[in-house]
RNA sequence: GGAGAGGUGGCUGAGCGGCCGAAAGCGGCGGUCUUGAAAACCGUUGAGGGGAAACCCUCCCAGGGUUCGAAUCCCUGCCUCUCCGCCA
């Protein structure tokens, strides 16, 4: 969420970065809607404030002994009138509130212009686009010949877009999650965490998937309501709803490595081959909490961090800047990183790094004590892909694929596969 | 699943329907003392919101209700703890 004082102080500037997004904000419809909760609202406390005065009247009245008739008789209406001006200023809070969390995230100035991801920017390149002397197959060819992936067995247990993997493979996606936890732990600096893989709604309307994106989301149950994560985001990040952090804490550093199920409303058609776009999914997040004048720096470092693990894979990547288009809703600034998928022939996103700077720490309520000013104030949030487990599983086999169709384990998995240097 | 107890500020923990946004302690901050620190002592210290301002409003788990007036009484829900049962 937005910072309401911004709307009231700036409305212009609101109107013109939203309109950059290509967000259509009603400034007037909006102007409207705030002089009405203006109105609304200095009425019900006047209101309230007679009510306490009149009581305190009556209480001291009482404690002299004297006769509350009269006082009593002069307020008859007041609660009525209070009632309803309560009621009323309910109803446009309600509506102001679904007005603003339906608002994306004023974008960093750093971001460019632009409506889709052709916009997008290639800030860098790591790497050497590996020559093949032979075509490359995908991973579902590769995945076929070996043994190990299948998806006729994921759509017969569950439903398209569901996939299982067995012995060799299965293992090699464990040992690129290993890897990614022990670079991150060991190296990076971040504590393991381990969460739930269910969220309540007041979880997902922080890190802002609800109320706007609830179509992505699989609801595991009704009541109470509860949804399958569609990132380890959500649970970690919510570590530090509603919480004060000593400052002294700060940067808190977490990663994990989850399951997550999207459902891929509005997807069909897209992906539909292999297992680039999948219902269920394993991925290992980074998550950052820190104090606002540090988050540019931090999202630096991150993006860093899920770079190294590409690196350490020797897989060819390309670092991405998101036009302003292509950011996402709560973002204000997002790197993407693209694997090389010679399958494909392009580079494909395994990891998405964003700062949210205040807008998810604002709806989550999630502040650290300033020591400057001895107040809370909201903290900022980042999180990146530290990646995408099962893209880089498909990554590995169709960079390290031979002509015979095995798949040579890179060195920094060998020691996760136990010594094991090709599958075939 | 059954029985009981409880949810109050950064933390622990008092709280009679009006004098309670809330005692006390801890912690934090400032000071006295000290070469410095500790101890001791003194002072100070909740959050959110509205209003041009004076000033006002809201918040004692959440949501309803009773009342002129609710942290306090009633109902519902959620959560925590103890005991029993079940269980990887």
């Amino acid at each position: 969420m937005l910072d309401p004082h911004l709307f009231r102080s700036d409305l212009d500037l609101v109107s013109k970065e939203l309109a950059r997004r290509h967000f259509a904000f009603d400034a007037v419809a909006y102007q409207a809607l705030e002089n009405k909760r203006k109105e609304i609202q200095v009425k019900t406390q006047q209101l309230q404030s007679e009510r306490n005065s009149r009581s305190k009247t009556i209480g001291q009245a009482k404690a002299k002994g004297e006769d509350i008739q009269p006082l009593l008789a002069q307020i008859e209406d007041l609660g009525v009138q209070h009632k309803a001006a309560e009621g009323e200023l309910a109803d446009v809070l309600l509506e102001m509130s679904a007005l603003m969390e339906g608002i994306p995230n004023i974008l960093d100035i750093s971001v460019p212009d632009g409506k889709s991801e052709e916009q997008n920017i290639e800030i860098s390149r790591w790497g050497d686009v590996p020559n093949f002397t032979f075509t490359p197959k995908d991973h579902v060819d590769l995945g076929e010949k070996l043994g190990g992936m299948n998806f006729e067995l994921g759509a017969k247990i569950a439903s398209a877009r569901f996939v299982v993997l067995t012995g060799k493979l299965a293992r090699l996606q464990r040992a690129i999650i290993q890897l990614m936890l022990d670079t991150h732990t060991d190296e990076h600096d971040y504590s393991e965490t381990y969460t739930p893989f269910l969220a309540n709604a007041a979880s997902l309307r922080g890190t802002g998937q609800l109320p706007k994106f609830e179509a992505d989301l699989f609801k595991a149950s009704e009541d109470p309501a509860l949804y399958l994560i569609p990132t380890a985001e959500v649970p970690v990040t919510n570590i530090v709803r509603d919480v004060i952090i000593d400052a002294k804490e700060l940067p808190l550093k977490y990663v994990c490595h989850s399951p997550c199920f999207r459902s891929e409303a509005g997807a069909y058609g897209r992906d539909v081959r292999g297992m680039i776009r999948q219902h269920q999914f394993e991925k290992v997040e980074l998550v950052q909490i820190v104090s606002p004048e540090t988050s540019m720096q931090a999202h630096e470092e991150l993006t860093r961090h899920a770079e190294v693990i590409l690196e350490k894979l020797n897989l060819p990547y390309r670092r991405m800047l998101l036009c302003a288009g292509d950011t996402g809703f709560s973002s204000a600034k997002t790197y993407d990183l693209e694997v090389w998928l010679p399958g494909q022939g392009k580079y494909r996103e395994i990891s998405s790094c964003s700062n949210f700077k205040d807008f998810q720490a604002r709806r989550l309520q999630a502040r650290w004590r300033n020591p400057e000013s001895g107040k809370p104030e909201l903290v900022h949030t980042l999180n990146g892909s530290g990646l995408a487990a099962g893209r880089t599983l498909i990554a590995v086999m169709e960079n390290y694929q031979d002509e015979q169709g095995r798949i040579h384990i890179p060195q920094a998995l060998q020691a996760y596969m136990g010594g094991m240097t090709v599958i075939e």
